[in-house]
RNA sequence: GGCCAAUUGGUGAAACGGUUAACACAUUGCCCUCUCAAGGCAACAUUCACGGGUUCGAAUCCCGUAUUGGUCACCA
């Protein structure tokens, strides 16, 4: 057979040679060591936390070698492209601060691109029509329902189903046959022509899952689609070849499809890079089974929920990161100052198994990041969330700053020692503080309404603005003893019988009648923000 | 179903033939305290999915079983 022939007969007008591309993209010039990672999402518009997960990991593993962190956009399928979606996936990036060195609109001047996998199709069909010349591929005519009909047989038969072997009828098709499918304006798809044998068994290593054993593959997939646009396959192993990657770092539910790109790599003569497969993010379901993230289910796989919640980017990364080196969450531990680009990442360090997403404990590592921030920070935090989700209110807070302030430093705990750990997210912070701005009674009193009526007058006849927290309290104590409550708490736990209550039951009806909970930080601080008049108005309106 | 992988407490997990099986989150108790938060001090796996084996010695090595996950497209 003559396959340099039909090589020409299938694709006759391609400007170009293998050799053109492989000297229009040449080696990097990196310092020796330097990694080159992508991250490679298909535009369907869904960002989720694996996505997220996967890109910290290449963007650490690019950065801290000076290597290169790319963006490539695989929209190869048509059906799943969604409008708009490639400008989401940046923005989303960006809110948590994972910059590409280049690729695809966020600096498409790099020097391999294009980074659309659609605009590159000459570059594949170059490369698909070398290996149909050397008999390594093949063009196949079988409609759907031909294969349909295979699958059926072979499943039937209780063979492995797919294009492979005695199955893989269009392997023997004569120039003539193809000339005539052609005339015929047959569609058409490029096969490998597969050499493997799946008996043999080979160990390969993943950098994150170590030795595996793998088996050739014998399947001849498909190259090139009807629309002459490649399939995953495909398209991976010819640009990571030419972009020049040095470690395919993706979800580990491609690596049952490892095969066929060793298979590529080798059938294309491309040096192997390295491969490194992470594990699922998975979560526990309400009927108490361990289970991937779905779509569909979890709100909280998207990227954006957390976005919306305003989690701050850097803490969601910081969990992250704890997920994905285990050492990092004690390395933070020991340097609480530094950035997390400190911490060495390596690939050794990474889970085997699938990761349980634990909001408990994002929660937490959030809570202690936001901690530490100053007053300017935490307001610089807020300002960009409110304005992006509750415009309506901005002039509110940020009219006022001097109230903000005081506010906010109660909230964090400025004065305390040890500062308060409140603050999780954007929009629980601006719950926490509705309570200066809108006045609401949640909680209910304990006590009968008399005793609350008697308690308040009393509270609001001696109340001045003027006096410190310690004076306050002590006109607290007056006034429980007034009531019958124990001033002190030791009292009241040596005969609890002989009150009505304690301190804290006066406290808590007057911190009920001005907050309107019964819970909140310092009463007496909370009520030099108020200011007198509305501290009173709240009581006299019980 | 075939193939590949995983399996240590409620959770993330360390350990690479010999340790009281780290650490962190969560939980519980006590202390502090006008509430909450924070903080302090404790408690929390006689046991590493199960069954065999190798060994003076196994969570660690080997063999089976079970369970979980991934994958078997002209989707990525």
């Amino acid at each position: 057979m003559d396959y340099k022939k039909l090589a020409d007969l299938l694709y006759p007008d391609l400007k170009h040679d293998t050799d053109y591309y492989e000297n229009l993209f040449p080696e990097r010039n990196l310092e020796k060591g330097a990694e080159v990672l992508r991250m490679a999402p298909s535009p369907t518009g869904f960002v989720h936390l694996g996505n997220l997960y996967g890109a910290l990991a290449d963007e650490r593993i690019a950065h801290q070698s000076k290597g290169v962190f790319y963006l490539r956009i695989e929209d190869t399928d048509e059906k799943r492209k969604v409008e708009g979606a490639v400008e989401a996936v940046i923005k989303c990036f960006d809110y948590f601060q994972i910059y590409f060195d280049e690729g695809a609109e966020h600096n498409p001047e790099g020097n391999y691109g294009p980074y659309y996998q659609r605009q590159r199709a000459e570059i594949y069909q170059t490369f698909a029509k070398k290996l149909i010349s050397e008999g390594k591929a093949y063009p196949c005519f079988c409609s759907e329902e031909d294969l349909n009909k295979k699958r059926e047989e072979q499943t039937s038969q209780n063979v492995t189903p797919g294009y492979w072997g005695k199955w893989a009828t269009c392997r023997n098709l004569t120039i003539e046959e193809v000339e005539k499918h052609l005339a015929n304006k047959d569609e058409f798809v490029i096969r490998l022509r597969s050499q493997g044998n799946s008996e043999n068994k080979s160990t390969f290593h993943d950098e994150i899952k170590g030795d595996i054993t793998v088996c050739e593959n014998d399947q001849d997939v498909v190259l090139l689609k009807a629309d002459g646009i490649p399939t995953y396959h495909f398209a991976h192993a010819i640009d990571d070849h030419l972009m020049h990657t040095t470690t395919v770092l993706r979800g580990e539910e491609w690596l049952s499809s490892l095969p066929i790109h060793l298979e590529l790599f080798k059938v294309l003569g491309f040096k192997l890079p390295k491969f490194a497969h992470t594990t699922v993010l998975m979560k526990i379901d309400e009927t108490g089974t361990k289970r991937k993230l779905s779509k569909r289910k979890d709100p909280e796989l998207a990227l954006d929920y957390y976005r919306q919640l305003g989690y701050h980017p850097y803490a969601v990364k910081l969990y992250l990161m704890t997920l994905l080196n285990w050492n990092f969450e004690q390395w933070f531990l020991g340097h609480p100052d530094s950035d997390l680009s400190e911490f060495k990442f390596e690939f050794k360090n990474m889970g085997q198994s699938g990761a349980l997403f634990d909001l408990e404990k994002l929660n937490n590592i959030s809570k202690t990041y936001l901690s530490k921030f100053s007053l300017e920070e935490m307001k610089n935090f807020l300002k960009p969330y409110v304005k992006e989700f509750y415009p309506e209110r901005y002039d509110m807070y940020f009219g006022d700053e001097e109230f903000l302030d005081k506010v906010l430093s109660l909230g964090m705990g400025m004065n305390l020692k040890k500062r308060r750990k409140d603050y999780i997210f954007a929009k629980q912070i601006l719950e926490s503080i509705d309570l200066y701005y809108n006045y609401e009674k949640v909680d209910e009193f304990t006590h009968d309404e008399s005793t609350v009526k008697s308690i308040l007058e009393e509270f609001v006849k001696t109340y001045d603005y003027n006096d410190d927290n310690n004076t306050w309290f002590e006109k607290l104590k007056v006034i429980a003893n007034n009531n019958g409550f124990a001033a002190e708490m030791s009292d009241y736990k040596a005969n609890p019988e002989g009150y009505k209550g304690a301190i804290s039951d006066v406290a808590e009806i007057i911190r009920i009648a001005v907050t309107g909970h019964k819970n909140s930080p310092d009463l007496w601080a909370i009520m030099q923000i108020l200011g007198k008049d509305e501290s009173i108005r709240r009581i006299q309106s019980i």
